[in-house]
DNA sequence: GCAATTTACATAGCACTACTATGCAAATGA
DNA sequence: TCATTTGCATAGTAGTGCTATGTAAATTGC
């Protein structure tokens, strides 16, 4: 046990960092779920966010993009554009596609949506030192390479 | 904007420090639930992580642990009853309250959980370096300790 | 160029996870 | 003891996920 390159003790270590991540990240977002004015699902905000940056996706894309299946995505966007939130267009390089793009209601929305969010964690995050911080950040970039490689 | 302490640049910098951890956190938490095999939610496997660790729990209990309405926590346990993995008693001390404990399938069921997730998620660690690791740990501590601020 | 196939999305039907509202039985308290 | 409170269960509803399947447009093969 004190070989320092014992390779089924480096693979323990990293199967309870993941599965503390796991538990950890899961935990964090059921909490985040919660803050009072978020009406809507992680999934939704996301959606919002992703069509905000990238523009007009189809509907096949952003079931790829959210790692779910393509009718969890119509029925989101139908429940979304009856809000007022998204819009739908065919595309016109491909008469079966459906293109999904944001309103600038949708638009507020997200804003809102961010503000809320950050006037809520951002002081808790006021507690922790700099270095903390810095983990943080390097821990929502590693877990977005993570999410990347289903 | 040079100021090194200004006041509203540093809230704006959490702020996004604190949007970027929701999107991650919610993003990585989907693609874990993409796991092949794994058949239940998130929820159903974080409180029979719970009654593994801390033993036989009231459903009230275990609502507030999860960040859930206590019916949420009813349904579940029935479910994950009738699977054979918890098991309900009534409270000898309170005869209104039911205390919730895992059975040995359960334990079964939990491990054969975290051995697939630990299979799937610690390869993917390896890549990156040990610093990254660290901050990796520091940082679900963190969100743990962030889930607790309710 | 047209039939067969494939592709993109929508719809239907189901299971599960949430919620609020409410009911019932046990405990508490005046 | 009777009223109130507490703990949980049930009912009803909405949203998110899935698979299976239908329809229309695009592509392929001949």
């Amino acid at each position: 046990m004190q070989d320092p390159h014992n390779q089924s003790d480096d693979a323990t270590a990293l199967g309870d960092t993941a599965l503390e991540l796991i538990r950890s990240a899961a935990r964090f977002t059921r909490m985040v779920a919660r803050v009072p004015g978020i009406a809507y699902s992680s999934v939704a905000w996301r959606v919002l966010a992703d069509l905000s940056e990238q523009g007009p996706t189809r509907v096949s894309d952003l079931a790829a993009q959210q790692r779910v299946a393509q009718p969890t995505i119509t029925v989101l966007v139908q429940r979304l554009t009856a809000e007022g939130w998204l819009e739908r267009q065919r595309d016109p390089e491909d008469g079966r596609a459906t293109l999904v793009l944001i309103t600038s209601g949708g638009e507020t929305a997200l804003q809102n949506y961010r503000q809320s969010m950050a006037e809520r964690i951002a002081p808790l995050l006021v507690e922790f030192s700099g270095k903390d911080r810095e983990a943080l950040e390097r821990a929502t970039t590693i877990m977005l390479q993570l999410s990347e490689q289903v």
